[in-house]
DNA sequence: GTTATCACG
DNA sequence: GACGTACGTGATAACA
């Protein structure tokens, strides 16, 4: 129950948020139409859009989570468009536009969401909302309340005080006098002046013509004010300026009267009627329920703990039949969407959306003839696990137009399953053999387009049946090479980027943790609403992003770079890797044996027993107890314990960290690797499958998860020791091939560097030949040390250096470092133009590009602060690690097919960045590599021909360790 | 769920 | 002149 109003007086300590509501509105309206235009309707055709965006707008100004918002609030409007100026002049606003069609049954809608939120809406008859504002925020800093007036006009700058800030809503900064005066050049009590001097064509006040701000600002920052000015206009020495202020006067006058904002209106709602209160949570949640924002409503819901209402179609509501179940499309758009893959439609009203389930064989058949009909299908699998290689199938969903979408349940079993798992089979299902048998020769079938959301993973499944899935559009895919930089791409994400629309979320069928239940336990008709959607989201997405692909010009990057490699990676996650169970066994043993020493060793330095583990206890220990030097507490007051300070604190001869680094290797290596990677083994083929992610990073390389198996230990002796257990079959080698500083050779080709281009071509010692050039020392008889240095130097450069980095990682001064980054610069001043300008174009565009046209957005290089130069070190990276990145996946690509062809059967396993990683018959080892080899330092051509040749380094051995 | 740490390229 | 920094990832244990 909400509690009714009480009116609180304003005074000192008090916020007041004045909205300028008009602003708003277009604000609103714009973002909107920015978002997607064809998402912004109610399902009855009443646009939207801008009450949604408002509402989200409004919703996140009152700060309800917070406790340091406002205190007070209120919405003032133009009443009309007609004000007292018009009386004074009437031409004022004369040339203003009529609001967009789409927009004006929006203006009632949201003067009621303003009350919905338990606002005061305020507009009057005679003023314009800027009249409003002025007159309330003058008395509420008279009441010595502080005020921010919420709005981009700059007409409401005359109001800025030290007590009254101005906020632009969307640019999120706050204008105080300071900032006014940047823009004005003037302070604030002086911006009528400058306006009247200087006019606005927006507002169609005539100001004195030839004078704009700068002149204006100028000549009021002389004279005073504005009457001193045009008192003294005689004096002025450009004669033409001089007429104008003369002859003008009277007109420069009426323009102030104009843009100068009455403070003094009667108004008749007064500030104690705008203290803030939580809205009531009926009001509110019925009217977005009834706007039908499924995602607003959920969001303010959780903000106010309360209970979502369910958000109900008008359109559906209407028609009286309910959703699932039903069988024929909307009268909307079937007809419509028969176009070109890609083409632009109309795309009916999400929230309409007709999900069927499947639970006969003719109805399953009747969607496949549709889907042959239209030559696409998207599809969704709902399987028990995330794990690909032991999920089963428990439902299929369909869709082919959006607008509709079927679910097939296979799989649900009851949820009442007692302890003993006695769990049956839910009756008025298809069997999963019978539903794949009939949709295989569809999902192999060339001609039709098989649509899906990381398809890779529905690929693997179905593939346990024998059934292939060919060709293929992968919203992910299509997202990444769109969009990487710009945020996830993950299927809700990118529906509530794109659509506007939060999907169903998968906790609120299985839970979550420990309490989760498996997909076959939730009742079918949940599930259809569920997996229906999804399949749905992911064609609406599809036509949403697929057309972008040729309009932002990275189809070629997607066919080339991200969709051919979705069967590759497939296969090598089904085929795994071996490891030696027993080796780790040993190991683990081996590492707890020590482990314990350490242990013990550690708690009689110490003094006293404690968790070795626990950074907070080893920091209190060390620094607190123990008084060592050199502590350093972290933002969150912890001391620091990483493995730098530690190394630190042993090379002064402290013992206690010196034994904790030892205790910590091994228990990181026991933890992580050989206690965790047993876990991992699947049962059914004994081997480790990991997942590699295709979209996870922003560079375009792979990512590893489930195992990862892209850091296993190689630094270290014990670390090493790991890759022993990843072994080959019985009969079979592991191969490994990598290539050969990848990166220094992708920044030669790119920044041009000729020395580096010949020391390549000519096999030198990178490292040592940029020692010698940077030192000025002959490379034969080299200090390793020097030699160290300059490969600091080398990645650093990389990385986009700073004297900070090298000094902390070479642990030298910084000055030093900085001096060999001058000198490093000095002898090859390309690198550093290289940097400038891909700095410059990461400014320019917001993206920068890899070799073969990767796109990698760079959001945060134009931002002010620290920020900057993060975004700016990575704009640098992001080119060559994202080239590098792009010739192993074209290697990749290209793999299977040339072994295919060379007539051999070894099997690609893994990917670390720039090495690959084999299984194959012994006999056939020589070829592969000679086979593999080729592809690998070739993979770049024919796109881009590099001035500097790829070496590929291969191995061999029973095992990972020997091979490498 | 977030933080600190550490494994890899 | 100060600020805070090497690029890109994922898994684990501790802690809240």
């Amino acid at each position: 129950m909400a509690e009714a109003r009480a009116p609180r007086p304003l005074g000192k300590g008090d916020l007041l948020y004045l909205v300028d509501g008009s602003g708003f509105i277009f604000r609103a309206y714009f973002q909107a139409a920015n978002r997607d235009a064809k998402y912004n309707f109610r399902s009855d055709g009443t646009p939207t859009g801008a009450v949604n965006m408002f509402c989200a707008m409004l919703h996140s100004e009152m700060g309800l989570a917070s406790s340091r918002g406002p205190t007070h609030f209120a919405v003032i409007f133009d009443h009309s468009s007609e004000s007292f100026r018009n009386a004074l002049y009437p031409a004022y606003k004369a040339n203003r536009t009529e609001p967009p069609e789409d927009l004006r049954p929006q203006f009632a809608l949201i003067r009621e969401a303003t009350r919905a939120f338990g606002l005061p809406c305020i507009e009057m008859q005679g003023y314009e909302a800027d009249d409003l504002i002025a007159t309330y925020a003058t008395q509420a800093a008279a009441a010595g309340a502080a005020v921010t007036i919420l709005s981009s006009d700059k007409d409401l700058m005359q109001l800025v005080s030290p007590a009254v800030h101005l906020r632009d809503p969307m640019k999120k900064v706050d204008i105080g006098p300071e900032e006014v005066a940047a823009k004005f050049g003037v302070a604030p009590e002086r911006v009528v002046d400058v306006q009247a001097l200087a006019g606005d064509s927006v507002d169609n006040i005539p100001g004195a013509p030839g004078i704009g701000v700068k002149t204006a600002a100028q000549l009021i920052g002389e004279y005073g004010d504005l009457d001193t000015l045009l008192a003294r206009a005689g004096e002025i020495r450009q004669p033409k300026r001089r007429q104008t202020l003369i002859e003008k006067a009277d007109q420069i006058r009426l323009s102030r009267e104009l843009v100068t904002l009455k403070r003094d209106v009667p108004v008749e709602t007064g500030l104690e009627a705008m203290s803030l209160e939580k809205p009531d949570p009926e009001a509110l949640l019925g009217f977005l329920a009834e706007m039908e924002f499924r995602t607003l409503t959920s969001r303010i819901a959780e903000t106010l703990g309360a209970e979502p209402p369910a958000v109900v179609p008008r359109a559906e509501a209407a028609g009286g039949s309910g959703a699932a179940g039903a069988s024929s499309p909307p009268g909307a758009g079937h007809a419509a969407l028969g176009g070109a893959p890609g083409a632009r439609i109309d795309l009916p009203d999400l929230e309409a959306a007709v999900h069927e389930v499947v639970r006969d064989p003719g109805t399953l058949e009747a969607w496949i003839a549709e889907a042959r009909e239209a030559g696409r299908l998207c599809i969704d699998l709902e399987t028990t696990s995330l794990d690909e290689m032991v999920a089963e199938i428990v439902g299929i969903a369909l869709s082919v137009v959006p607008g509709r979408a079927a679910y097939v349940p296979v799989g649900h079993t009851t949820g009442e399953g007692d302890l003993l798992g006695a769990s049956e089979r839910v009756e008025g299902q298809l069997a999963l053999e019978d539903a794949l048998a009939r949709l295989g020769p569809l999902l192999a079938d060339p001609s039709i387009l098989k649509i899906g959301q990381n398809l890779k993973y529905d690929m693997k499944v179905l593939a346990r049946h024998g059934l292939a899935v060919a060709p293929i559009d992968d919203t992910m895919l299509i997202s990444y090479a769109l969009d990487s930089g710009r945020g996830g791409h993950g299927m809700d994400e990118l529906s509530e980027r794109h659509l506007g629309h939060k999907p169903i979320p998968i906790k609120e069928l299985i839970g979550s943790g420990k309490s989760a239940i498996t997909f076959d336990r939730v009742e079918i008709d949940k599930a259809a609403g569920y997996a229906a959607e999804d399949a749905e989201v992911t064609l609406r997405l599809w036509h949403v992003l697929r057309p972008r692909l040729a309009a932002e010009r990275v189809s070629t990057v997607y066919h080339t770079l991200e969709r051919p490699l979705v069967p590759v990676l497939a296969e090598m996650e089904r085929a795994g890797i071996r490891i030696d169970r027993d080796e780790l066994a040993r190991q683990s043993t081996r590492f707890a044996q020590k482990m314990a020493e350490y242990e013990d060793e550690i708690h009689k330095l110490a003094g006293r027993s404690f968790n070795v583990g626990s950074p907070k206890q080893l920091g209190e220990i060390l620094f607190d107890e123990q008084g060592l030097p050199g502590g350093k507490k972290g933002k969150a007051g912890a001391w620091g314990t990483g493995a730098d300070v530690l190394e630190s604190l042993a090379a002064q001869g402290h013992e206690l960290p010196a034994r904790v680094l030892d205790w910590r290797q091994l228990s990181k290596l026991r933890s992580t690797y050989t206690d965790a990677l047993p876990t991992h083994v699947n049962a059914e083929t004994g081997r480790v499958h990991t997942s590699f992610s295709l979209a996870a990073t922003s560079t375009g390389r792979l990512a590893s998860t489930d195992p990862n198996l892209q850091n296993i230990p190689v630094r270290t002796e014990e670390g090493r020791g790991i890759r022993r257990a990843f072994v080959a079959e019985p009969g079979n080698l592991i191969l490994s091939l990598d290539y050969s500083q990848i990166e220094l050779r992708i920044l030669a080709h790119v920044a041009g560097i000729d020395a580096l281009k010949a020391a390549f071509r000519e096999g030198q010692d990178i490292h040592a030949m940029t020692a010698s050039e940077v030192f000025g020392v002959p490379v034969e008889g080299m200090d390793p040390m020097v030699r160290r240095q300059a490969k600091a130097i080398n990645f650093g450069v990389i990385y986009g250096i700073s004297a900070f980095g090298l000094a902390n990682n070479l642990r030298i001064p910084q000055g030093e470092a900085k001096a060999f980054i001058d000198a490093y610069f000095e002898r090859f001043p390309g690198i550093r133009d290289y940097m400038e300008a891909t700095k410059a174009t990461a400014r320019e565009n917001g993206y920068v590009e890899t070799l073969f046209g990767r796109r990698i957005h760079t959001p945060g290089i134009a931002q002010k602060g620290p920020g900057r130069g993060f975004a700016e070190r990575a704009a640098i990276n992001a080119p060559i690690q994202g080239s590098a990145a792009d010739v192993i996946r074209r290697a990749m690509i290209r793999i299977p097919e040339a072994l295919a062809a060379a007539k051999l059967s070894g099997r690609m396993l893994l990917q670390v960045h720039d090495e690959l990683l084999f299984e194959v018959p012994e006999a056939e080892a020589a070829d592969t590599v000679a086979v593999v080899r080729r592809v690998m330092e070739e993979a770049a051509e024919p796109a881009v021909k590099l001035d500097v040749p790829l070496v590929v380094d291969a191995g061999q051995g029973a095992s990972w360790a020997e091979a490498h």
